[in-house]
DNA sequence: AGTTAAATTCAACAGCTGTTGAAAATCAAG
DNA sequence: CTTGATTTTCAACAGCTGTTGAATTTAACT
């Protein structure tokens, strides 16, 4: 059964709508009943599908992780091939960077929610944060063994701490909020996603080659 | 009537019981009761003195807002004092860093909470955004002058995308999730401040200096 | 068409939510 | 102590919450 070109299935309804509404206001900011009435479906089939409040949670964060995974595995296997097999740090940045770029200057606005839902995790102090290491730190880890050749000299302690910083600021521009639009008195949009990555890759990779460089 | 070396008020224990809780789980995570609980206090009196829930949070947030921007504002013209009017990227970057480190190193927990919870509101992507623009942004302003007199030749839009990225590293830090603890495998610790702003410094002056140098 | 299973809705539950008005306690001042 | 104001508690409200079991519809297959 072939699922382009058709319309979603209500339970796919349901994710978007828990995608959407779960990024904007945060897992306690929403109700079953809202994300049913955003998707059009009654406020029981939630938890025919998924179960409990917390799994409809988990199921939307689960849905699109494995896809960023893998996007962000082949940006480092396809900048691996081309440039060789020891990387620069800028390299290894734009490896890290480029495909959340791409997902959320897409035109599928489900992933620029998505990203939002994956800073509010990030940022989250309670459970969420066991979500992010067991999907995405082991792709991160490939990373942190690429930065550790690019930067033979850095203790493990400063390079995780680099990863730290750039992670704040990758999470905050996921995040959209907003924030800068209001600052900048509207010089800036937090949704100019081509200016943010691209002055992003030269902040972090400076400020990694000062701390962790020789 | 002095409230130095004095059990804190019924109301003051509102204000701490909602700042930890606020900062841990978000404003729709806790419940009024959950507060008075804490607070051991009735429920009806964060209504009697504050209002609504959201009167309830806006005061916990304004109680520390005006130290903060007083601190920071007194470091930058003691560096100015010090330096001469013609300051560096790292002097301008250290007094905007060293009050949050001091205030998280306190032995009050009060602060780390507070931070934690100013973390919270700049990742928030709805109302709270308001309460750091009136609150945060006019002292913000004062720096990015300082940051425009030492970095000549940049752009208003790449200064205010670097300033985000600092935004960004800093909030992620003054959240104190443990992500780092988590992905570091215990090498490093959400609460070790020292280290967390000394590193910081160079990594974002060396980033501001790559971004919008000449 | 008939049968079985899956998907979806309906209806209802016990419990918790923010809020408020009245009662009670505490405090300040004469 | 009496008075009046402020603070704190008590009791209760209407409304919303997640969840579930039964009823109903839709789909799949023979």
């Amino acid at each position: 059964m072939p699922d382009s070109e058709q319309s979603p299935s209500k339970k796919e309804r349901i994710l978007d709508a828990a995608e959407e509404l779960f990024a904007l206001h945060g897992y306690d900011g929403v109700t079953l009943r809202q994300i049913a009435q955003q998707a059009e479906v009654d406020v029981a089939l939630a938890s025919y599908h998924f179960g409990k409040k917390r799994d409809v949670f988990e199921a939307t964060f689960l849905r699109r992780a494995q896809i960023i995974n893998d996007l962000r595995l082949k940006s480092l296997q396809q900048m691996q091939a081309t440039q060789g097999d020891s990387l620069s740090v800028e390299d290894i940045v734009t490896a890290f960077l480029k495909p959340i770029q791409a997902l959320q200057m897409n035109a599928n606005p489900g992933w620029q929610n998505y990203c939002a839902l994956v800073a509010y995790i990030n940022s989250s102090a309670v459970w969420g944060k066991e979500l992010m290491h067991r999907n995405f730190d082991p792709l991160v880890n490939r990373y942190m063994t690429a930065l550790r050749q690019a930067l033979p000299n850095a203790t493990p302690e400063k390079l995780h701490w680099c990863y730290h910083y750039l992670s704040g600021a990758l999470t905050l521009t996921m995040a959209n909020t907003g924030r800068i639009d209001r600052l900048s008195e509207g010089r800036c949009h937090s949704d100019d996603f081509q200016t943010a990555y691209d002055l992003m890759i030269p902040f972090v990779t400076q400020g990694m080659l000062a701390v962790c460089g020789d």
